[in-house]
DNA sequence: TCACGGCGAGAAAGCGATTTCTCAGCCGAT
DNA sequence: ATCGGCTGAGAAATCGCTTTCTCGCCGTGA
């Protein structure tokens, strides 16, 4: 009963320091349970329905909130419960088409759990890693890893340290599930399709070094060579952006005197520059060389000529990482790793060997 | 002393139950109190450093935390002090490359402060804005509302209840700060633009019916009308994104028999499916017909012909709306409202009007 | 009719920090 | 030499919930 003879908070000092912030400070599950004369633990009850209550009760303490407006502090409620209904998730760069789609997914299938997500930008610094992550992981209830950049090692001590986490396109040691593309699958079929149409020298514009995705694609490189013996494959550094792929057209026109006929770019954003560059210096795609990209963002399909390219379920990858974070959360296994392989999306960019001169 | 004295969570069931999870509870504030043999009043403040204490304690409190790997819980914490160090953006699509860059600009401003960025899509339901900002707003110490769609009245009851609030790109009723880009200004000096080029006739391919930055748009276009007299500018309904563009393109094509020579399209993504569109017809950009797009997304600069555009401080807008954040959760004024002028990126799909014949 | 099991609801004990309160000790001033 | 004020550190209150504990009450079976 005497839980109510709070000292109100009136003006004590009615001449000093007026703050125009009048802090309202919102009902308790305390006012609530003085209003509706029942308890606190019955007030919980009702409103988490853990068990049966007198409907007497409910009534009452429903009114009872209402007439308050009476909200849940998450805060003291997290506290107690230890998880906070909120996951993060780490990127090494937030402006990366690949992460934003998959974090729409995550985003998306997270809310209709009733969670919400944090997002970390390690603005691509390898050493932000570990100490974002971590900090990251103390505000939340689970962690996801996307592409990160750290050492195998680090990275394995990282996830376990920070579990439950789930990793996005990057192999790790530990049991942190990981969701990925099979980039090298991706360029094996790349290949492939390059192969049917009777291409025999290609070349691969690398993306950036510490990109593990990139490590994948040059697998896939060295895989596909294996398969098609008769099919050579160059490898060039270039970049991942556009202005990357501008800059390789120079390379890229050299490299056509040399016999190579097909370009398989890093990336769509690679791609499209080097078309863009290509049509500037008077090269026909496909006529003189074919390109491809990696991605297939939305994009692809309006360049000119539209752009060949693989694509990766980015939202469905969001989707698919959440499915495994809440499964870590409850405290189950988080299911059988995945690894979606990209759909070969053939456009016009690419078409059939010239034939060499 | 007898604070390290925890049961060690061995497996008193070996038989039954082996939990994966070992629930290893971390070290608390009373552990690191009885280990430094002090009081957890100071434990507090050495690590808050509110006030002097002996340089002794200090050396074997920080002792205690190094030992047990202390990290003080972050649940607890906002539950005493009320805040959480974490703000919410809230969007109607994590999609969008404006949103993006806001997104990016807010996150690493934040993060700067100790601050961390929680998001929440609306995927553009109108009424997923409120509850989704209410809710999120929970969980937060303030947020910040881009571009809603809701109605002027019910938004200005949204920002009051849940201040402190920033808005992004829409004028609201009470005293939320805004940020926002001035696109009926952008549109006036594109307008200005095309009639320097001698341009006379234009044709304005609107954006979303809901969009506040359309209704923007169209008022900068009717003012620009009414600056140049000699100017007609039609408005035809489009959308937002890179097939709406595309789709427009007959509609262009009509229109350039009755004497439009330029078009403003809503974004840059609407001018570049045009352009791909516009070049697939065999019009020619700017000889038969200018274009012009909105925002500057990078991919601008790379079309062919690079697209002419205003360009928008994505980046810079989210700082701005973190600088506005702090100074309300801080309780000071948010300063003065901005308004970023957008910068026209004169380019190569933009010049002289065609003589008609 | 009595004992016991079960159920429903209030009392109270946490959750893990911060912050106020309290008091001992020390300094300088009278 | 004594007292007031200041400083620094421990004890305890507090934040707002959830969850356990406890107990009264009711129904059922012997």
């Amino acid at each position: 009963m005497y839980g109510n003879v709070v000292p109100k908070m009136g003006n004590r000092f009615p001449d000093t320091e007026v703050r125009m912030t009048e802090r309202v400070k919102s009902a308790t599950i305390a006012d609530v349970a003085a209003r509706a004369g029942v308890s606190q633990a019955s007030v919980s009850r009702v409103l988490n329905g853990k068990s049966t209550v007198d409907p007497e009760i409910v009534r009452s303490v429903r009114r009872a909130v209402a007439d308050l407006g009476y909200r849940p502090s998450l805060a003291a409620r997290s506290l107690v419960q230890g998880r906070n209904q909120t996951v993060a998730m780490v990127v090494p760069d937030l402006e990366n088409p690949l992460f934003q789609g998959i974090l729409k997914g995550l985003s998306v299938a997270a809310a209709a759990d009733g969670y919400r997500v944090l997002v970390a930008d390690t603005v691509e610094r390898v050493d932000e890693e570990e100490p974002t992550a971590i900090e990251a992981r103390e505000r939340c209830d689970a962690i996801v890893l996307c592409a990160p950049r750290l050492p195998a090692d680090r990275l394995a001590k990282l996830t376990a340290r920070v579990a439950p986490a789930v990793v996005v396109n990057r192999a790790v040691d530990g049991d942190a599930p990981v969701v990925g593309v099979d980039y090298a699958r991706g360029i094996r079929d790349l290949v492939e399709h390059f192969a049917s149409l009777g291409h025999r020298r290609l070349l691969y514009l690398a993306g950036p070094e510490s990109s593990a995705s990139n490590a994948d694609r040059l697998r896939g490189v060295a895989e596909a060579t294996a398969a098609h013996p008769g099919v050579e494959i160059r490898v060039a550094a270039c970049g991942s952006r556009l202005d990357d792929g501008y800059a390789a057209a120079d390379l890229v026109v050299s490299a056509l005197r040399e016999g190579v006929t097909g370009v398989l770019a890093f990336n769509d954003l690679v791609a499209l520059g080097l078309l863009t560059r290509l049509r500037a210096l008077g090269v026909d795609v496909p006529g003189a060389v074919s390109v491809s990209g990696f991605d297939d963002v939305p994009m692809a399909a309006f360049a000119t000529p539209a752009l060949t390219s693989l694509s990766v379920p980015r939202a469905e990858l969001g989707a698919q990482v959440w499915s495994r974070l809440r499964a870590l959360i409850a405290g189950e296994p988080a299911g059988h790793p995945v690894t979606y392989r990209p759909r070969l999306e053939v456009r016009e960019s690419t078409g059939p060997a010239p034939v060499i001169a």
